[in-house]
DNA sequence: ACAATCTGCTTGCAAATGCACGCAGAGTGT
DNA sequence: ACACTCTGCGTGCATTTGCAAGCAGATTGT
């Protein structure tokens, strides 16, 4: 009895279509083939681990995000890109004011999420 | 071609004795069959994201351990305003090349390859 | 000695993954 | 109109996962 998925593959679409990507780009780009793509992106098929991770690679999200998704890691607190950039130690203050700017203005202002 | 889990089956064998459970008796609390879990111990088979969940939680250990150890995950080396980057999904994939590509810049880091 | 019960392993087999091949529709160009 | 290309999807099939049933050795009790 596999859990439904519930929206994993509209999750995978959506972030495909936000990168602008073809179906068969991403396929491609993830070594795996396009009509199984498309039977994950519909919720018809349970992928693996592994092409969970080369889709997560090909779509530049961490595999915990796919994973979460899926139902197979808790949900981990991730430090915010914000969150990092303020603690990273390599940057001076000017410099973390600049990617704080260029990040928000990437994202909006509101950031709220699930 | 699956690359040969190196010490994924005996890292797990090992986590059970650590435990004093009987093969059989991980594989209930596990609610999985006991002759799959002596054939994943002994890198015959190669289990699934949510087999390896069901043996972490009776191990009782993180999945994030038993994932990596799967090579599921990459281990938490990578500079985090990089990780937290890469798992945002607010951003799209050129927007996280640019800000990768900043944050690279300031810091003078080691690009590192997959 | 014999049965009972544990240990882990071997063996077919249903079900699922993941893919090669092919199809129809929507542009685009000539 | 016609060819060409790109889009996503349907289909049949090899390979794999994961399990029910059973097997041999070790330990224990009676």
């Amino acid at each position: 009895m596999r859990q439904p998925l519930t929206d994993l593959g509209a999750f995978i679409r959506d972030q495909r279509e936000r990168s602008a990507m073809s179906l068969r780009k991403l396929a491609e780009t993830a070594g795996i083939s396009n009509p199984y793509l498309s039977q994950i992106e519909r919720g018809l098929r349970h992928p693996s681990a592994e092409i969970l991770k080369s889709l997560a690679r090909a779509l530049s999200i961490s595999a915990e995000t796919l994973y979460e998704r899926a139902g197979l890691l808790e949900g981990t607190e991730r430090p915010t890109v914000i969150q990092a950039i303020t603690g990273d130690d390599d940057l001076n203050q000017a410099q973390k004011q600049a990617l704080i700017q260029i990040y928000t203005s990437f994202v909006g202002a509101t950031q709220e999420e699930t």
